[in-house]
Parts: structure tokens; C-alpha cells; sequence
RNA sequence: GUGGCUGUAGCUCAGUUGGCAGAGCACCGGGUUGUGGUCCCGGGUGUCGCGGGUUCAAAUCCCGUCAGUCACCCCA
């Protein structure tokens, strides 16, 4: 069928069931974060251009050719936002947060947008959720927030999601080691775009899947050989806590981001189900991210993980998240009942007792089928012959007893038998 | 951005060497003028992605385009 408009090329329209399934991973993925204190913010979805510039980095492909970029009419650069993490720390140094009790934890959910090829498992639009904890460098912080990602995939059933973890570095060792890399890099037999990359920003070159590049990495340094003493300190006592924590990881020396604030800790979860968009979450450390934007200079930490791609491991893994009946109760009237329907429908739903009702004057068959299909407990079927007699019939939609009960009495009644 | 594959009903898909657009599921109605699920009967709900070309004739062949998908790249 030809519709003369269809959702933006990357994009897709979220319908029920999927839509039901899609607040409940939402919720599964949050919930261990409030569990750990983490409290709800709220950022805009767009933002200055140059936010995104300074802190997700130039160099990087999500700032240099996948950003939707636009002027307003005031004349200002405005990019819809790419990632979460830039407008958290935003509007936490915007707003002085930092000058209370620290760490600020925080949890955030919404759409991020990027201008890529499309494929299963990446979108144009995509949702996460994510945490971040500012302002306090510590190990048991990281391992906080690694173990609340892994509690949410845990809580949804997920056995396939692997953790893998890797320190980059600070300030101190990871200039000294860029430079002992781009050395090794500067020997190797490499295409025009990778020298490019080996140049700008040599760590990335390490994760290139490609076998005739990654045949010549073999002996590349690894960072996990070069760190400084504090930074492998701190690496250290984070897979303390994970242990203690009973959270289990595999070592990635050559994981990298592709965000150019990460420092230190750094982790990612991938599903094998997805096909080459393995990423479900990831996240790390950030030590000069906060200053970049303005405000002092204090570290923080945090994560994204991918709603999109969570639903599609629930899929891949055969985890159907439980789909609620739509309401308890289905009301069907009969001809002139209809009115009276009606009033007890806002009755329960004011009870609290979830209500739907037979409309379009569907016939009793037609009617009782809507029933069947709403997944409700109960029919109450009103018509004339009832009312008459100031009853509505209350069936049992999974045994068919069905009794007579007085419509004065009738949303107690239910109230009584669905609890 | 580059390359491969695929677009037929709401969904999953069939459609032969070019010859009237199909099935299952779903949906609607009836069998039962006041009772759902099972069963029976009936109903196709369609711009064969879109545009052009070849042909007496195109879902089918050719070109273009859009979208999806897979791989690279990148990432959630």
C-alpha cells in the first residue's frame, strides 16, 4: 500500500503490543537506577551545535558527519541531541549542582538522533536510557554504575548480554601511550581513511573488525600495558568492587569508544543476537567532560543503554516481556442500557478498576467477542430487560458463570471478586 | 558514504516460459432477533513500493528512484 507519507527514512513507528513492551524495558532498565538513588532529569532534545563539538569531540564520526545540525530563526546552530550525556552535564553545571553534595546521580531517558545508514538495530532515532554520577572519582562509584546496567538486563531475563571492560587511561599515560601507538600504526600497511584515523585519533584504529587490519594489530601496545600507576590502581579496585558485587566481565583491551570524552574506567555490553550492531549499553568514566562545559573540574561517570536494541536481544533471546490485559472489566450494553453503561464504566475507572466497553453499537455477538479479545476477567452485559430490573449481568469471561447482580451493588461486587 | 539482496492484502508469504490478483492468519458479518473462546457459512479489505520503458498484453523483462535488509564503516 502507497501512503503519501511514511515515518522518516531510520525511523519507525512504535504500535501495540511493541509499544506495551517498550515502556515495560524502559522501566526494567530504570528502576535499578532509582533502586541505587539515582533521581529523574530532563533535558532538552536539542542543544547549542557547540555543546556537542566540544564534548562528544571533532574527531569523532558522531560529531563529524552524523549530527542533525539546523539554524532556528534566530540565527542560532542548534543540533538535535546525539547522545545523553552532554546535556545531563549541561544542565548540571548550568544550574551549580556541583557545589551540593556530591556525586549528583542522575538517570535519564528520551530519543537521540543521528544521521546514519540505517540497518536493523540502528536507527536514526533511537532511545536510551542512562545514568551518570558527577563529582566524585571513585572506584566503587564505576562499579555502582556498571553493576545498575547489568541489573537491568538481568531483571529483563537476558543470559546473552557480555560485559566487556577496559581502562583508556587519563591525562597522565594515555598521551604517552597515543603517541607509542601511533608509532606501531605509522609501520603498518594501511588504506588512506585509516592512516587518516591513525592520525586524529589512533585508539579507534584498535576495534577496526577488519581481518586484514586487525592481522596487523596483533602486536600493536595495548593500553592495559601502559597505564599509570594511579589509573591501574583505580582499574584494579573497580574489578574489586565488580567482584564483590558478583558482576562478571571479560577483559577488552582494545575496547574504544566512540565518544571522545572517555577516560579510565570503560565498558560496553553486547548481545550476539543483533548481527553486527552487537552494542546494547555502554558508558565510562569522564574526567574532563564537566570542565569542558564550563564547570569544575571533577570527574563523573555514566552509561547509555539502547531501548531499541534491548527490545531486539528480549526477541532474539525468546524473552517475551508479559503484555497486561488492556482492561478488567468489558462492559457491553444492549439498546437503551447504553447510558447506564456508560455511567458505570466512569464508575469503576473512578474505582479504579480498569474498564473498556462495547462501542459503534456492535451487536451482542460482535460485543462479547470485543470482550473476549480485551483480555478482561469480567462482561457485564446491561440491557433493557436488566435495567428493568435494576441488574446487570456479571459473567465470568474464563469459567461463563454469569450472575445477576443489583447495579447499585455492581462496583463493589467486581471490586470484591478481582481482588 | 560504498557494495550485495529484497519490496505482492493489516501480518507471513505463493504467483510457472509475460496472459483475469492468490493462500493462511488477522479482521468484519451471519449461523444463535440476550452471550465470547471451538465449529460452520459468507465477505478481499490491493496504486503488486513509486516513476518511466519494451510488448497486443507486465506482479513477472529493462532503466531510474524510494524504502527495508545484510556487510563495511560506526554505535545504542
Amino acid at each position: 500500500m502507497t501512503t503519501p507519507f511514511t515515518a522518516p527514512k531510520g525511523t519507525y513507528d512504535l504500535l501495540p503490543p511493541a509499544s506495551e513492551e517498550f515502556l515495560a524495558v524502559v522501566n526494567a532498565l530504570s528502576r535499578p537506577a532509582e533502586l541505587a538513588g539515582y533521581q529523574y532529569v530532563q533535558t532538552p532534545m536539542f542543544e547549542d551545535t557547540a555543546l556537542f563539538t566540544r564534548s562528544v569531540g571533532e574527531s569523532t564520526d558522531v560529531v563529524s558527519k552524523e549530527m542533525y545540525t539546523f539554524e532556528d530563526k534566530g540565527g542560532r546552530s542548534l543540533t538535535l541531541r546525539p547522545e545523553g550525556t552532554a546535556g545531563v552535564i549541561r544542565a548540571v553545571v548550568e544550574h551549580n549542582l556541583l557545589a551540593g553534595q556530591l556525586p549528583v546521580k542522575l538517570w535519564y531517558t528520551g530519543p537521540n538522533f543521528r544521521y546514519e545508514a540505517p540497518q536493523s538495530g540502528r536507527y536514526r532515532q533511537h532511545v536510551q536510557v542512562g545514568i551518570e554520577a558527577i563529582g566524585v572519582d571513585d572506584p566503587a562509584l564505576d562499579a555502582e554504575v556498571i553493576a545498575t546496567a547489568a541489573e537491568g538486563f538481568r531483571a529483563l531475563g537476558l543470559t546473552q548480554a557480555r560485559l566487556l571492560l577496559n581502562s583508556l587511561g587519563d591525562a597522565t599515560c594515555r598521551p604517552a601511550y597515543r603517541e607509542r601507538l601511533q608509532e606501531f600504526l605509522g609501520g603498518l600497511d594501511l588504506d588512506a581513511d585509516t592512516r587518516r584515523r591513525a592520525e586524529i585519533n589512533p585508539l579507534r584504529v584498535l576495534d577496526d573488525k577488519r581481518p586484514e587490519v586487525r592481522a596487523q594489530l596483533a602486536g600493536a601496545p595495548l593500553l592495559a600495558d601502559n597505564l599509570c600507576e594511579a589509573c591501574r590502581e583505580h582499574y584494579d579496585e573497580v574489578r574489586g568492587y565488580l567482584k564483590e558485587l558478583g558482576v562478571q566481565w571479560e577483559e577488552a583491551p582494545r575496547l574504544v569508544r566512540g565518544l571522545d570524552y572517555y577516560t579510565k574506567t570503560t565498558f560496553e555490553f553486547q548481545h550476539d543476537g543483533l548481527g553486527s550492531q552487537s552494542a546494547v549499553g555502554g558508558g565510562g568514566r569522564y574526567d574532563g567532560l564537566v570542565e569542558s562545559v564550563g564547570g569544575p573540574a571533577l570527574s563523573g561517570i555514566g552509561f547509555g543503554l539502547g531501548v531499541d536494541r534491548t527490545m531486539l536481544a528480549l526477541r532474539a533471546e525468546g524473552i517475551a516481556v508479559a503484555d497486561p490485559a488492556r482492561c478488567q472489566v468489558f462492559i457491553v450494553p444492549l439498546g437503551a442500557a447504553k447510558a447506564r453503561a456508560v455511567t458505570l464504566a466512569g464508575e469503576l475507572r473512578r474505582a479504579g478498576v480498569s474498564t473498556d466497553l462495547a462501542y459503534g453499537g456492535r451487536g451482542l455477538k460482535g460485543a462479547m467477542k470485543a470482550a473476549d479479545r480485551s483480555g478482561a476477567r469480567y462482561a457485564v452485559v446491561i440491557g433493557e430487560r436488566d435495567l428493568e430490573g435494576g441488574t446487570a449481568q456479571l459473567k465470568d469471561l474464563a469459567s461463563g458463570d454469569q450472575v445477576a447482580v443489583p447495579l447499585t451493588d455492581a462496583v463493589s461486587t467486581i471490586q470484591e471478586k478481582l481482588s
